[in-house]
DNA sequence: GTCTATACATGGATAGAC
DNA sequence: GTCTATCCATGTATAGAC
C-alpha cells in the first residue's frame, strides 16, 4: 500500500472547494461506515452523500481503504494528544487517573461515530493484512495509566500491586462506559457515572470495619 | 423476515448426513465470518469449506443471514445457561461474583470465534433492522451481577453503594479481559489474571493506613 | 437433499473529456 | 479537480435435473 495520508498536491488553486471536497468526503464516510459497516458501504453512496462523484474519491484517497485509513489517522492523532496531555498533568495519582479517563471518555463522546468505526476495524477481517494497526491505541493508553499508577505508588498513595493489573482494571471500567456511549439504547453513565465507578475501584467494595465510618458516610 | 431457526423438516431420512451437513456449515460459517467479517464472507466460500454447495446452504438456513442467526441463537443459549447456573450458586457474594466472571471468561475462551462474530454483529449496521438483538446478553449478565451484589449487601459483606455501578465496574473488568482473549497479539491475562484484577476492585487501590498491615502483606 | 448452471444486481475501479 | 460512461469481478439467490 502506497502512502495514503499525503494530501493532494499543494497546488495554488482556490483551496476553498478543494479542501471542502476532501473534508466533506471524510465526514460523509464516517457517518456511512458507521451506519452500514465498512464492507457494506459503497463508494458511490459516500460520494453522493458528500455531493461529489466517485472518481473524486479515488483522486483524493486512492481507494476505499485509503478513505478509511485517513479517518483513522486523524482519530489516532487526537487520541494520542489526549493521552499525552493527561499524563503530563499535575496532581495526585488518583485525580490524574480519573481525569485521564474522563478526557478519553469525553473524546469518545465527541466522536462516537469514529469510535464505532475504529472499533469495527479493530474487530475486522484478520486474514487480509490488517487494515490498520489500532493496537497502538491500547498500548499508549496502558502505558499512560501505568505511568500514573507508578507515580502514585512511589508517593505512597497507592498500594504496591502490579501496575499492569491496575491499568487493566481502570481501562476495563473506562471501556465499559464507552461501550454504552456507542449504544444509545443502553443507559448512559456520563462523566459523573464514570467518576463514581472509578471511585469504587479506588475505595474497594468490601465493608472495612476499621474505616467503616469514613467509607459508608 | 420469516422464522429462521426452525430446523429443516423433520423427515425420517438418514439423519446422519443431514445433520452433519448442517453442523459442518455452522462450524465453517463461524470460522469464515470470524476471519473475513460477515459482509465480506461469501456463501460460496462457506459452502465449499463445509464440503457442500451453495444451494445446500439455502436449503438449511434460507439465507446468509439465517446462517448467522442460527450461530447466534446457539451462542445466546449457552451464555444464558452459564449466567443462570453461576447466579444460583451458593457462597459469599465475593466468591460468587468472581466465579461468575470466571465462568463467562471460560465460555468465551472456548468459543473465541463465536465471540468475535457476536461482537461484530453487536457493532454491526444500525440502519438495516438489527440483525440480532444482543442487548439481552448485556441485560442478563448485569441482572445476574446486581442480584449477587444485593445479596452481598444484605449480608453486610459489601458496602452499600449503587449495585448498578458495581455491576458496571465488574462487567467492565471482565470485558477488558475478554477483549484480550479475542486478540491473540495482546498479552493474555488468563483466569488467574482475571481473579487478580477483580480482587483489586474488591480491596481497592488506596493505601488504607488503618488496615495497612493486612492489605499490603 | 444435493448438484450444475445461470439469472440478476451491485460495487470497486479506470479512461478520457473538460 | 471534477465529470460521464464503462469495464469487470464478485456475490446472492434460484431453476431444474438427479
Amino acid at each position: 500500500m502506497d502512502p495514503v495520508e499525503n494530501s493532494p498536491p499543494a497546488t495554488a488553486l482556490p483551496p476553498d472547494q478543494e479542501i471542502r471536497a476532501r473534508r466533506r468526503l471524510l465526514e460523509a464516510a464516517i457517518q456511512i461506515f458507521d451506519r452500514k459497516g465498512y464492507a457494506a458501504s459503497s463508494v458511490r453512496e459516500i460520494a453522493e452523500a458528500a455531493g461529489v462523484t466517485k472518481p473524486v474519491v479515488y483522486y483524493h484517497f486512492g481507494s476505499k481503504e485509503g478513505l478509511l485509513v485517513a479517518i483513522l489517522d486523524e482519530a489516532v492523532r487526537d487520541f494520542n494528544r489526549t493521552i499525552d496531555a493527561a499524563v503530563a498533568r499535575a496532581g495526585s495519582a488518583r485525580e490524574r487517573l480519573v481525569r485521564l479517563c474522563e478526557d478519553v471518555y469525553g473524546l469518545f463522546e465527541r466522536n462516537v461515530s469514529v469510535a464505532r468505526v475504529a472499533h469495527m476495524v479493530f474487530l475486522g477481517p484478520r486474514d487480509v493484512a490488517p487494515l490498520y494497526d489500532l493496537m497502538v491505541l491500547e498500548r499508549r493508553l496502558r502505558d499512560g495509566v501505568v505511568r500514573i499508577v507508578k507515580d502514585g505508588q512511589a508517593a505512597d498513595e497507592l498500594r504496591g500491586v502490579d501496575a499492569e493489573d491496575v491499568a487493566l482494571a481502570a481501562m476495563g471500567i473506562l471501556e465499559g462506559c464507552q461501550d454504552r456511549q456507542m449504544f444509545p439504547e443502553l443507559s448512559q453513565v456520563g462523566h459523573d457515572g464514570l467518576r463514581r465507578i472509578l471511585n469504587l475501584l479506588f475505595d474497594g467494595l468490601m465493608i472495612d470495619r476499621h474505616a467503616q465510618g469514613a467509607l459508608t458516610s
